[in-house]
RNA sequence: GGAGAGGUGGGUGAGUGGUUAAUACCAGCAGACUGUAAAUCUGCCGCUUCGGCUACGCAGGUUCGAAUCCUGCCCUCUCCA
């Protein structure tokens, strides 16, 4: 019991209340986890695998969670942060998003322990009148209490009638749900709040809220999303997702242990130890990446990862597995510039010019200088613009 | 319903008839340095068949010439009711 309660606080911003979440554990039944998640994204990147990672430690406790995806709640968008009206989605590619998201979210979650639900479910059936008796339950007052509802009305911004909506609805799913615990961002603090308020309404036992923080994106500064191009997927490839966290500074290297390790935190602190009386940061960075790279991959990925990216940056040599494609081209020789574009290696010829300039081109490991290189048809090389971007192409 | 302010390249934001593909800052990209990074320095930062072409909310108009002036429309915001 106490191991256990130590194991579900580790990472979470707060949890409201320890003492509820003591009491429900103590009785030893299976706890209902809920968590929403959002029907327009179904990109999961690592920012979302830290609930997700605390939905998998209530699951090692036997405990079982759903998955909730927020297809009628999609319909209002969240006004939490300042989110755009959202395009509504069809019932097709709710679907498929749906399916996107349980390829992704087995590879941390148990399958045999989660559910996967879609709150329109409940949600549509409710009507005009369910609605206005759900509403009932809850006061404007209260409901400007949150955060970015009293910054708007303070300084006279726009707050539409159905943003109200939104916690209620997200409550009312805990209600229908009977939900023990609901986890989220820190962001959702307010709607996971009201879902308590709304359980008891409904004479239910209020569940417990559990927030976990947001995780900073590869900037360190903002937080990790789609939108900022600063995210690490889950379904990216091996040699990326390693790359990718191998570029966060190592100030940001912390908090990502913190957040996304599953090392223990006394295992934590001693590499912080030893990165004090010297030791390089970046071997230190290489556990971190090799840990998340063998989650999301196969058990060894990580370390082979490392290797490559040793042979790449140290010796200077080329990665393994480079990407192979074969380009048709119309009469006997191409322009290098437009073989560029074409393969996606730059985003014009415009740019292809440019990169040559720069010296950032590379033909088979030599620097290209040539602006009007044409390269012939049935040439097999491998060209590179800057580190990063790398591909063999066959004409 | 009335009054006013404003919509400029990924973002912030100058420009108010003529070398203005459009100042500046941020972001981004490349090169150097490094530990792969941060910091720093340098360069780039619309597209192009390199002739040009397309760009400042949208559609027209005035003009040799407009992001800049005029008309209409759309959108956002503020104040009053």
């Amino acid at each position: 019991m106490k191991d256990a309660l130590e194991l579900l606080k580790r990472g979470t911003d707060e949890i409201l209340t320890v003492e509820d979440l003591k009491k429900k554990l103590s009785t030893k039944k299976k706890l209902v986890v809920k968590a929403g998640f959002d029907p327009t994204a179904p990109d999961l990147h690592l920012g979302h695998t830290v609930l997700i990672n605390k939905l998998r430690h209530f699951q090692d406790l036997g405990h079982r969670v759903i998955f909730l995806i927020g297809d009628f709640t999609g319909m209002i968008g969240d006004p939490s942060g300042k989110n755009k009206t959202r395009p509504t989605l069809s019932a097709e590619e709710i679907k498929k998003n749906a399916k996107t998201y349980e390829k992704q979210v087995f590879k941390i979650l148990k399958k045999e322990q989660t559910e996967v639900r879609f709150n329109s479910e409940w949600c549509s059936k409710l009507g005009a009148e369910g609605l206005i008796r759900l509403a009932s339950n809850y006061n404007v007052a209260r409901m400007l209490e949150r955060d970015d509802f009293s910054k708007r009305y303070k300084s006279n911004q726009s707050i539409a009638v159905h943003e109200f909506l939104y916690p209620l609805v997200q409550g009312y799913d805990s209600v229908h749900l009977e939900a023990d615990v609901e986890c989220g961002g820190t962001d959702q603090k307010f709607n996971l709040l009201v879902g308590r308020e709304l359980q008891r309404a409904y004479e239910q036992e209020p569940q417990v809220v559990i927030t976990v923080p947001i995780l900073e994106g590869l900037d360190g500064v903002n937080k990790m999303s789609k939108s900022l191009d600063n995210y690490v997927g889950v379904d990216e490839a091996p040699e990326d997702m390693f790359g990718k966290i191998m570029s966060i500074s190592d100030e940001l290297m912390w908090r990502w242990f913190e957040l996304l390790s599953f090392k223990s935190n006394d295992e934590i602190k001693s590499l912080k130890k030893a990165a004090a009386s010297g030791e390089n940061p970046r071997d230190i960075k290489f556990l971190l990446a090799i840990e998340i790279v063998d989650r999301f991959h196969a058990e060894g990925d990580g370390e082979k990862c490392k290797e490559n990216f040793l042979q790449r940056f140290q010796k200077g040599k080329l990665p393994e597995n480079i990407e192979e494609i074969s380009l048709d081209i119309e009469g006997s020789s191409i322009l290098l510039t437009n073989l560029l574009k074409e393969s996606g290696l730059t985003a014009s010829v415009s740019e292809s010019s440019r990169m040559i300039k720069q010296g950032a081109v590379k033909i088979d490991q030599e620097k290209v200088t040539d602006l009007k290189l044409e390269i012939t048809k049935n040439t097999n090389a491998i060209y590179q613009v800057g580190k990063r971007k790398i591909m063999r192409i066959k004409t």
